[in-house]
DNA sequence: TTTATATTTATACAGATGTATAACAACATG
DNA sequence: CATGTTGTTATACATCTGTATAAATATAAA
């Protein structure tokens, strides 16, 4: 009555690691950081538990490339679509608060997955350098494009304004990002969008106009 | 050479169960929610394992209440000190921008911990709840604050528009304390609490002054 | 078709984890 | 000072966790 052992087919590396880093975000976000250990991992991506040694050093390993997939995802969803040529700035700056604040970027698997690493950053330097490195880039991508669309509006922010006027807007959106995606049932559609561009606009004193659905 | 069972003082059960949840806090704030096992709590906490039974129904039991406490904490020493008589709305307003942008309440400690816990709340309806209160109970505190402070400006806000000021606000400053106390040494001393205080009061439409070190 | 390779499974293992229970001793009460 | 209560420690226990290693088999190559 002994179980034969289970069949399998042969995967490329990179489709294995994939789909073990999918396991654990997956994992991580719906049950929480204690629920992603090695056998459930392994099983919601059904291979058995050795694989992740074979394609990861060990299991801290694989949480350090989850993290970065995560927020790589979480920016390029964000800035979605490439810049479009002779697109006004302001323009480009609505359509980020948007998809910053809708689904997917914006729902509880994605922040709570976000706090469960956040919560790492503090023990491991390499999880602080990610989060530092996102942090920075977001608000990068953000300064140059605040830039260019108060030059729009004719003004020409000093640097220390411009890095001010960079670090309140990152902050709006990421708090609204935050609550939104915490508390799905506690705005309206749209609420979060709409407050989100009337909010950038008034830090910069500029007015944003809602890009629609898909822009 | 068997050791002597070490000695002990009796304390009260209240004395105890702070100890213990202070004790919680510690741990999850400095080594993540992998460190907050039984046995490190209880060395932690200068007692030994079968405490935490003693006074809570179990680990989960300890975890909630010290949720709770963290937040209740957060809270009180962001509403610090009573509503003084005669004192502007908008006065009152940026001394709580100024406390929730300044140690302790924005600290790598208090936002790793905050990240660890929200990380818990898709899986248990009881921190979900906690989370939720807690953000409404914010919330409704700035709101209740923001309406006093247009009144003084002359503006009669629509309940509407009073509250998606609220959340604007709400989102700006948690912002901002999250990645101040996540990122404390990418901020100038003093710059986060300028920021608030500008992006509140450029969100609000008034001007608010920093109330300084001791308002 | 045979053989070699390494991907994948299966199992073992030491240590950690949460819980349950028994033993002890600090302190109050008389 | 004697005694009972219960706060506290100590230990046991089943389960889980990450890691290491051996065995098997899918697939490519010859």
């Amino acid at each position: 009555m002994d179980s034969p052992r289970r069949s399998f087919t042969r995967e490329s590396a990179e489709h294995r690691r994939e789909a073990l880093i999918r396991a654990t975000l997956t994992l991580i976000g719906r049950k929480g950081v204690q629920a992603a250990t090695v056998r459930g991992i392994a099983d919601e991506a059904g291979v058995t538990l050795g694989l992740i040694r074979h394609y990861f050093d060990g299991k801290d390993e694989l949480i350090y490339a989850a993290y970065q997939a995560h927020m790589s995802q979480l920016t390029d969803a964000t800035m979605e679509g490439p810049r479009r040529a002779g697109e006004p700035a302001a323009h480009q700056l609505a359509r980020i608060v948007r998809a910053s604040l809708t689904p997917p970027v914006s729902s509880p698997q994605a922040v709570g997955l976000w706090a469960g690493f956040l919560n790492m950053v503090q023990r491991d330097p390499r999880m602080a350098e990610v989060h530092s490195r996102t942090y920075y880039d977001f608000r990068d991508r953000l300064q140059a494009l605040i830039a260019p669309a108060l030059e729009e509006a004719g003004e020409t922010p000093t640097p220390e304004r411009l890095r001010a006027l960079a670090i309140a807007c990152n902050a709006v959106i990421d708090g609204l990002w935050l609550e939104g995606g915490a508390l799905p049932d506690a705005f309206d559609p749209g609420e979060l969008v709409n407050i989100g561009l009337t909010s950038v606009g008034a830090i910069l004193g500029l007015t944003l106009n809602d890009p629609g659905e898909e822009a």
